[in-house]
DNA sequence: CGATAGACTGCAAACGATTGCAAAAAGCTA
DNA sequence: TAGCTTTTTGCAATCGTTTGCAGTCTATCG
C-alpha cells in the first residue's frame, strides 16, 4: 500500500541498508547518497513505518497520560500541556482515561506496556502499587497528582499541605472560627495532606480542631453534597466550608442553591483547583490554585530526563509544585465575635452585603 | 525482557506456529495443544506483542479519536465514550488534541495513519479535506460534529438547524421579538446551520431579520464578549441573546457580568450544548443540547461497522442526531407589547424581579 | 493390510525496518 | 603503482509475530 525503504532503495538503486542509514541521518554514508535518497524519499512520499521501527528498536515513540476522568479542570490542563510538550519532540501522546478504578488502571497499564510506550505519565489510583512498580522496571514512569505508597516512583505532587494551609489560613484571617473541611479519600496522599494542611492553619490560629467540621469522602459530587448537608445541620454550623476535594464542590454548590444560603453572606465558600467558570460564577469562586500547568510541565521533564538519562534510581523521588491562594468573591470577612485579631476589612459596606442578602433570597425561586 | 511466543512454545516442545495457533484460537490445533498452550503461556506470563503482530497483520488495535480541545464539555463526553466503548472491544484509544487548527489538524492526521491506527474518529477543522479523503482510502474514517466539505466522508452530525430552530422558538414563544443571535464560523457547517435554524424560526413568527443582531465569529470566548457588546451597545438592544456558540458562552457571561445585567431579567439568555455547571449556575442556564453521548455512540457505531464490513462507500453518508431544548432559569417571558400571542406566565412574580435587580447590582462590587 | 483422507504440526518466508560485519571503493602515502 | 587506511556500501540476521505450504501422524475404510 504505501511506500518502504525497499521501495525507495530500489528507486535509488541502492540497498536497504544503505537507504535506512541515510535517512536515519547516521553519518556513515557518504553526504551525496544521503542527499540523494532524501530526496528520492520526499518525492516518492516515503514514511518510515513506526511499527517496523518499533519492532527492531523496541521504542513506540508513544508517551501514555493515564489520568482519572476529563471532567476535572486540572486534567484538562495537564493533558493539553503534556500533549503539547510530546508532539513537539516527536511523540505521540496516548491520553486513557482510569476512572480513579483500580481494576481499569491495572488494565490499562498492562495493554500500555504491551504497546511498548516509551513512557508514562500516571495519576496512580495507589491501588496498583506492586504492578507499578514492576513495570517501572520495563518503562520510565512517573507519578502525577497523588503518590502510591507501595511504590518508590519518581512522584510530581502539588504541595497540598501548604495549599490547604494557605487556604484555611486565608479563611481564618478573615474572622472565620468555624471552617468546615470537604476533603476527599483519606488513603491518598492528597486527601490525608489536605487535611493536615487545614489542621496545622487551625492549630497556628489556636482554634481546636472539630470533628464534626471534618467531612471526608470520595471525589465525587455526591460527596459535596452529602458533606454539605452534614455541615449545615450541625447544630452549630460552620461560618465558612472549606471544599478540598474539586469533585466535590458542584454538589456543595448544590445544596447551598438548594436552600438559598447565600455565598458569601450566609456562608463563605473556598475551593480547591481552579475551573474555567470559577471565575465568571456569582459570586466569582475563590479557590487555592494547585499549578496543574506547572505540575505537568516538570511530569514532562522529569520524564523526558528519564527516558534519556535512563531509568536508574536517583536520587530525588519527589518533587513538589507550589499552591497559591486566588481571592475571588466567595468569602468575606465576618465580624469576628471576641477575637482581637487585626483584620482589615476586606468586604464591601453594609450596603452591598444589604444587596447580596437579597439576592440569596430571590434565588430560592 | 519480556516472554515471547518463542519462550512458550520452547517450553512446550512445540514450534512457534504451532504456539501462535493454539493461542490465538485458530481451531487448526488439537484441543489439548490449545489448552496446554495456554496455560503454559498464562504460567509464563506471555503477553503477545501488538507491534510484532502489528507488523505483520497490519492492524494496531488503535483508533484515534481527534477533537479540537478538552474544554468543551461535549467533547470530553465523547472522548469518554469512545474510550470505554472501543475498550470493551480490545482497542485502545489514541485521544488527540488539535486545537481546531488545520495544521496540527493535518500534522497529526500523518502521524496518526503512520502508526496504522485501525480507525479515526475526527471533527475536521473543514482545511485538510483533500488530506482526509486521501487517507480514508487507507483506514475507516467517521466525521464527527462537523463535516468537511471538501470529502464525501461518513459524517455524524447534530442536527444544528433543528436545535437552532428550537432554541429560537422557544424565545420567541416566550415573547421575544428582538433575539439577539452569536453564532460560530460560517465556513463551518455547525456555524451556517445554526444561523439557518435561527433564521427559520424567526420567518416562522414573521419577524423580519435584523442583521444587526446577529454575530458571527470563532469559537473562543472572545467572541462572546465581542459579540455581546456589540449586541447590547445597539440603540435598541436585543431582549435575548441566544449563544449558539458553545465557546463563546463564558465571553457573554463576562460581559453581562461587567455591566450587571440581569439574567433573565433584563435579558435572557440561551446556550447551546451543556456544561456540567450550568445547572449549578444562578440562574441555571436554559440550553439546546446536542446530544454529544449520542453523537459519539453512532460515530462508534458507524466507524466499527466500517472497520468490520470493509471500508466502501455505501449509501448513507450522513447521519443526523437530535437536539433538544433543556429549559431552564435563564430565559424568562417578557410582556408581549402588542402581538396577541397566548402567552402563559412563566417568570416568577414582579417581587422577585426586583429581587434579583439588585442582586445584579451586588454583583458589580 | 494398504491406501487415503483428515487432522495436526513444523518449516520457512514474510511484515519493514535496523545494525554488526565484511567486502568494495576511495583516498592517501611513498 | 603498490600498499595501507578510511570511507562507503551491501549482505544477512534480527525484532516477534502470522501464515502458506508441505510433511507427519492417526484413524478409517475397503
Amino acid at each position: 500500500m504505501s511506500v518502504t525503504l525497499k521501495d525507495v532503495a530500489q528507486a535509488a538503486r541502492v540497498s536497504v541498508s544503505t537507504a535506512s542509514r541515510a535517512l536515519t541521518g547516521t553519518g556513515l554514508t557518504s553526504e551525496r547518497t544521503q542527499q540523494r535518497l532524501t530526496r528520492i524519499a520526499r518525492e516518492l512520499g516515503y514514511r518510515p513505518n513506526p511499527i517496523a521501527r518499533g519492532l527492531k528498536t523496541g521504542q513506540s515513540r508513544l508517551v501514555a497520560l493515564l489520568v482519572h476522568n476529563l471532567t476535572n479542570a486540572s486534567f484538562q490542563v495537564m493533558a493539553e500541556v503534556v500533549q503539547a510538550r510530546l508532539k513537539a519532540l516527536g511523540y505521540q501522546m496516548l491520553l486513557c482515561i482510569g476512572g480513579d478504578d483500580p481494576e481499569q488502571e491495572s488494565d490499562t497499564l498492562t495493554t500500555l506496556v504491551d504497546h511498548r510506550i516509551d513512557g508514562l505519565i500516571v495519576v496512580p489510583t495507589g491501588k496498583n502499587g506492586p504492578q507499578l512498580k514492576a513495570l517501572a522496571n520495563d518503562v520510565p514512569i512517573v507519578c502525577l497528582v497523588r503518590r502510591d505508597d507501595a511504590t518508590d516512583l519518581e512522584t510530581v505532587l502539588a504541595d497540598d499541605p501548604q495549599g490547604a494551609y494557605l487556604g484555611t489560613r486565608h479563611l481564618i484571617e478573615l474572622g472565620h472560627r468555624r471552617i468546615g473541611l470537604i476533603v476527599g479519600r483519606q488513603d491518598t496522599t492528597s486527601g490525608r495532606e489536605r487535611l493536615s494542611g487545614y489542621v496545622r492553619a487551625l492549630r497556628e490560629a489556636d482554634i481546636a480542631k472539630d470533628d464534626t467540621l471534618i467531612h471526608a469522602g470520595h471525589f465525587e459530587p455526591e460527596t459535596g453534597a452529602t458533606g454539605a448537608r452534614k455541615l449545615l445541620d450541625l447544630p452549630h454550623p460552620p461560618s465558612a466550608i472549606f471544599v478540598a476535594n474539586h469533585e466535590a464542590t458542584l454538589g456543595v454548590l448544590r445544596v447551598t442553591a438548594e436552600r438559598n444560603i447565600a455565598i458569601p453572606d450566609d456562608l463563605s465558600l473556598l475551593c480547591y483547583e481552579d475551573m474555567p467558570w470559577f471565575e465568571w460564577h456569582r459570586p466569582a469562586i475563590s479557590i487555592v490554585d494547585n499549578g496543574a500547568r506547572d505540575l505537568a510541565n516538570l511530569a514532562v521533564d522529569r520524564l523526558l530526563h528519564r527516558m534519556d538519562k535512563g531509568n536508574g534510581k536517583d536520587g530525588v523521588r519527589e518533587y513538589r509544585v507550589g499552591a497559591r491562594l486566588i481571592k475571588r468573591d466567595s468569602c468575606r470577612q465576618i465580624d469576628a465575635p471576641t477575637s482581637g485579631k487585626s483584620a482589615k476589612p476586606k468586604s464591601p459596606p453594609s450596603k452591598s452585603s444589604a444587596a447580596r442578602s437579597s439576592a440569596a433570597k430571590s434565588a430560592k425561586v
